[in-house]
DNA sequence: CTGCATCCGGTATGATACTG
DNA sequence: CAGTATCATACCGGATGCAG
């Protein structure tokens, strides 16, 4: 019945339903503002153009911000928008269910 | 700092962080036990052999459990798990936000 | 008839090198 | 430093085939 195209779980997945998106919101979340540099090396594994392509995704669906400094050495910053903030509920049950999870692979 | 391979959020993403994922979960949290044919047609746009793969992978993460009945039609079952019960409060989170954002769609 | 494995063509992704 | 361009590769979707 919600799986209509209306479907709340599935307007919320079109967006941040992708594995980098998700580490990059959890690196603002924790870190505030960052420039593109610091966010490449917080994230393991992932490359210099997925990185592009996914900030420049979530820029689009106003999710954060994107800021140049026209300065040299060049310097961009980004940072949730007020749209990306109001994810943090998600990322915080995502970190709270990791932390369950990862301590019953422990006992393992 | 919390970005090293013991990260719960990266944990959690590597198991879930993939669209169909999401959506193959709020379909079984929805509908309960869901015959393969059932999970396709509930699943705008997947194709048959991403849904049988996604499937197997949550399978193996023992996060959903497969029943196969040896019928002539063949028929198999999905079912969330203990675990995957668990990862309800996530799909919730993400549907509440869908549906707090899809309210201010409707206003632009 | 259902569930799913295989083959093939298009698309997305990763590694490297290069530019402003 | 923050990207862009290029190319090799891996992945994905669609059609087909097959077993139960």
């Amino acid at each position: 019945m919600p799986c209509d195209k209306s479907c709340p779980i599935e307007h919320t997945v079109n967006l941040i339903g992708h594995k980098w998106k998700v580490l990059i919101l959890r690196n603002l979340f924790h870190q505030g503002t960052q420039r593109f540099g610091e966010i490449h090396k917080g994230i393991h594994g992932i490359s210099q153009k997925m990185l592009t392509q996914q900030l420049r995704q979530l820029e689009a669906d106003g999710i954060l911000c994107r800021k140049v400094y026209p300065e040299v050495p060049p310097k961009v910053e980004y940072s949730l928008t007020a749209l990306g903030e109001s994810l943090k509920p998600i990322l915080d049950e995502m970190n709270k269910w990791g932390i369950e999870h990862l301590k019953q692979r422990d006992v393992d």
